[in-house]
This record gives C-alpha cells, structure tokens and sequence, in this order.
RNA sequence: GUCAGUGUAGCUCAGCCGGUUAGAGCACAGCAUUCAUAACGCUGAGGUCGAGAGUUCAAGUCUCUCCACUGACACCA
C-alpha cells in the first residue's frame, strides 16, 4: 500500500465546465478509484484556478466581482462533479487565504535561491485581447489575429524566474521515459527544452486581480506561477499556518499530473523547475491526453457546438457517457464525440453484452434454482471462464496503470463476450431439460455469474454506478470492494438469493 | 518556414523485428433462436493498406519523392 496523489488541472474559471474539464476530470476520476481499488491511500485533487486578466475582465462584463464571478463558477464545478459521482478528496481554490500565505512562502523560498530577478517583459501587445502576442513571422506590422488590429509594442517592468539556470537538470529529467506521457509529448518537450530554456515573467504590473509580490509593490503574481501551486495547497489543511517542509507529510510529492495537453509545458518544464528551486520534491508523472472534437468538428463558442456537461448528463447518465468517453477515445490522442457512436457502443456495451448477459443468467438461475445462485457438486476440471477471467484481470490491471482505459474497456468486453459465448455453447435451458443434467446447469451458470461479478468488479473505476448495480442485482456486497480480495474467483455465495433482474441501462436513444 | 507524427473496410482503429487468401469493434445484409433487454450466436458483403518509384525471393510493414491532415516551435488554463 502506498500513498497516492493524482490531480486534474485547476481549472480556469473564466467560463463554466465543458467538455474537455469533464473528460480529463473523469479519466483522473477513473485513475483514483482503480488506486484506491488496489488498496493505496488516495489523494486525489482537483480545483479551480481563479487569478488573472480573463477573470477580471469577465468580471467587469458581467458587472460584477471577481470574488463573486469566482464564487458563482467555481461552485458550478464543484456541484457538477458532485453530479458526475467524482471521488475527489479535496478542492482547491486558489482563493483559498492558504493558498496565498503558500504561494508567498514558496516565492521567499526561491527568491532566497537567487532564482528571481527583475526584467522586462517586451513583446507585441493587442489591446483588445489585453495580451501579448507572438511575434508573427512573416509580415512586418504585426496584427492581432482574433481583433485584426495592429499590436503596439510594450515594455513592461516584470519579475523573472530564472528558468536558464535548470536547463540541465530539466533535461536530465526528462530522461526518464516515464515523466511524461505520451511518448509522442515526450519528443515535443525534449525538442523544446533542447532549444534552450528563457526565464519567464512570474508577475503583472497593475493587476489587481492576483496575489501580492511580497516586497514588490504593484506587482501580482502571474496566474501561472499562482495556479500551479494549488497542487500543494490542495493538500494542507486549511486555515493553519502553512510549511513547506511538511508537505511530505502530506502526501506530496504527486505520482501523476493529468491534464490537457494544451498545458503540458507548464507542468513538464516551468513545474519542475520551480519545485527543483524551492528544494521540493517532483510529480512521477505528468500525462498530456487529447482532446475531443465534436462530429469532426472542434468545438467552440464561436460554432455553436460545445456540449455542455449538465445536459449530457441529465440526458444520459453518467455511466454511458463515462463508458463511451474511456472506451472509444485513446486517452493519449485526440478523439471525436459522435452522436450516434455513442448510443452503438453504449447500448451495445453496458446494455447488450454485459447488461443483458446478466438478465438472461439470473433468469436462468432463478427459475431453476428457486431464485437463488446455484448450489452444486458438480466436479469438472472445466475451468474456461475462470481462466479467462484471470488473466483479464491481470490485463486490465496492466492497462489501467498506465492510463489505457480504452484497453481496458475492450478487454473487459470480451470477457463478458465470452460468457454469452459459453452459455451459447453449454446451452443450459437445453440441459435442462432432462432432470439428471441439473448440476451441471447449475455448476455452467454459476461459472456464468462469478464471471459477470468479475466483470462487475473490473469495470468498477470506470463505471461505478453501472457496477454497483450489477453487484447489487447479484446480492454481493458492493461496499469497500477491494481487488485484492474481490476478484478472488469463487467468491459469489452459492445458494445467495438473487433478486428479479432488471436491465442496468435504459437503452439510448438516437434523437 | 523548421521539426515531429498521422494517412489500412462506411465509422473508430489493431497490424511487433518485412513472409501464406490484410484483422477487430460498430454500422449494414442474411440465417438461426428464447435462457435473455427485437437481446446472445452464426454467416456474409465491404479495403488499388494516401499517390508514385525503389530495395528484396517476398512490403501495409524498409528507403526516397510527392499529396493531404494534425501537432510542437515560450507566457494559449
């Protein structure tokens, strides 16, 4: 057993929840319980990033606070993922009056380092966007894309992190293989660092919205430097006087970061780079997934397309969309949510193979062995289903360390194929018929339960409720599973009294 | 522009060090059928493996060129 710290992004409260924040939030989700499944202590976080320009200015235009633009979406997360059944363990804000006396500390921490320095920020600025912008490359007067306008030139006073004095002990980091996933990522962070790391601007001048600079009047902490240390925030209790030399105790340092991979830099490069400077430990792991696209289509305001993840699940349900977005999407690549993908494969997956298995085994069961599981002697050295369904789960406990749910979905599938196979060959309603034959049904439909129970068990951390159904509709107690103990075969009672099947998952239906 | 990656059945993708008639799931068509949720099962149709050239006894699998798409190239949560 060991302790555990997994983390979504802090998510930027400029706009409420999409898409994107419920799938990284659901496969980290998915993460935390297939941990906490094995036995080890979880932490595992997630929260909400709330500084900055965009807020500010979001503030302004819906004529209101930041605290209180703040409060009202920040809220909006926490409730949703409530709705959505996430196990988080704690929530940060980076509001949190903490997280500020944290972000202070570690500064001084650097600071005393020599790893700050002042400098000028200079770059192309549109007003509009109120941002700097890359310097375009191939036309002379460069022009903000999004306003179309004209950038004029800025100078301003910043504090630097001295990010050039780790170049080598980055690249020595990202000499591990594992740091950073997918691999295809790993190539693009080592090819970045490759061409030499600049220091960047860790405050603004003349932003009100942020946190103080101890000693730096006027200047606030860049939303950056402020977010990324919510992950250790996140894990001190609120309220007290808060240390840095503590925070191993406190289940720091992360074995994963999961985020978008829009964010992979911050988290791959200037994350442990700053950590280095402030003598703490690092995260095992950062993994950058993908992202969705909708029939083909990005999403975005401007197209009208985005899904909301209120309607989808009030629509759906949790357990299909968690099912389609970890079984049909590589988590490490890009994927495209289509409509009517979605409803096959969740009718064909949840209610069909696995749901209806379930139905047609229990209706078996009870009406040949008075409405309980099987009770038998029946010796055979048979062991098909058993077999199969050990090394699923050994498969499926492969897959699902790293991150590969879509395998792991796929691999549980076929178990569960497997057993509608099985009962396809055995045919026990034809058994059944003479009287003699009744130990054998019984022993093939036991077989056929214990199965889908593992199948239950496995799909636990992806679909927790669809699971808890199951184990629920096989009388086996679906309280503090654990998979050391759980996924023991012959583990489901015999002669346990199975309740009238019902189906787990209403079948979608294509609009 | 530079670098990287991708391009295989209608859709989403597997195809490791090159080796018999190119695979899976979904969709589609047919058969069968009740233990079951018109479900499960079986069969079938469907691919010039982006294009062209080359290496080889043999290439989806290696090399080169071209085309298309995607990503990275420092302040985008």
């Amino acid at each position: 057993m060991s302790n555990i710290t997994i983390t979504t992004p802090l998510y930027y409260v400029n706009d409420k929840p999409h898409l994107g924040s419920i799938y990284t939030t659901i496969a980290s989700d998915a993460y935390a319980r297939f941990q906490r499944l094995n036995g080890n202590k979880v932490m595992f976080i997630t929260g909400v990033d709330e500084h900055g320009q965009k807020i500010q200015r979001t503030a302004e235009l819906n004529k209101t606070t930041p605290i209180n633009h703040c409060n009202t979406i920040s809220q909006k997360y926490k409730s949703l993922w409530e709705k959505w059944s996430i196990s988080n363990d704690c929530f940060i804000r980076t509001t949190d009056p903490h997280h500020q006396k944290l972000v202070e500390q570690f500064f001084q921490r650097v600071q005393s380092k020599g790893d700050i320095r002042i400098g000028n920020q200079q770059g192309w600025y549109c007003v509009g966007c109120e941002e700097y912008k890359e310097e375009s490359k191939d036309s002379s007067k460069p022009i903000c894309p999004i306003h179309l306008k004209e950038l004029e030139w800025r100078d301003e006073e910043n504090l630097f992190f001295c990010l050039s004095n780790y170049q080598t002990q980055i690249e020595n980091i990202l000499q591990n293989p594992e740091f950073i996933q997918p691999k295809s990522r790993r190539n693009e962070i080592i090819k970045f660092v490759s061409k030499g790391l600049k220091d960047f601007s860790i405050s603004r001048l003349n932003l009100e919205w942020g946190i103080p600079v101890p000693g730096f009047d006027g200047h606030t902490f860049y939303v950056w430097f402020d977010a990324l240390l919510g992950y250790i925030s996140a894990l001190l209790p609120k309220g007290e006087e808060v240390d840095l030399d503590d925070i191993n105790n406190f289940s720091w340092p992360p074995e994963i970061h999961i985020i978008g991979k829009d964010i992979l830099r911050f988290h791959a490069v200037y994350w442990p780079a700053m950590l280095l400077s402030a003598d703490l430990d690092l995260p095992r792991k950062v993994f950058g997934h993908g992202f969705l696209t909708r029939e083909g289509q990005k999403m975005g305001k401007s197209l009208g397309n985005v899904l909301d993840p209120e309607l989808l699940l009030n629509k759906y349900g949790e357990d299909a969309i968690r099912w389609y977005l970890l079984s049909d999407f590589r988590f490490g690549q890009d994927g495209d949510f289509q409509q009517k993908r979605f409803i096959d494969l969740v009718n064909n997956d949840l209610a069909n193979t696995i749901g209806n298995l379930l139905n047609r085994t229990s209706s078996m069961s009870r009406k040949w062995f008075t409405n309980k599981v099987p009770d038998f002697t029946y010796d055979s050295n048979e062991e098909e289903l058993k077999n199969l369904s050990n090394s699923t789960i050994i498969e499926v406990k492969g897959y699902l360390d790293n991150l590969c749910f879509k395998e792991a979905c796929s691999s549980i599938l076929n178990l569960a194929s497997s057993a509608n196979l099985y009962l396809n060959d055995n045919k026990p309603w034809t058994l059944i018929k003479e009287v003699k034959n009744i130990e054998r049904v019984g022993f093939c439909l036991y077989n056929v339960l214990e199965t889908i129970r593992i199948v239950a068990i496995l799909i636990n951390p992806l679909v927790p409720n669809l699971s808890k159904d199951i184990l629920y509709q096989l009388s086996y107690n679906h309280n503090q599973i654990n998979w050391n103990i759980d996924l023991e075969w012959g583990k489901l009672k015999k002669s346990s009294s199975l309740p009238k099947p019902s189906p787990i998952l209403v079948k979608l239906e294509d609009e």
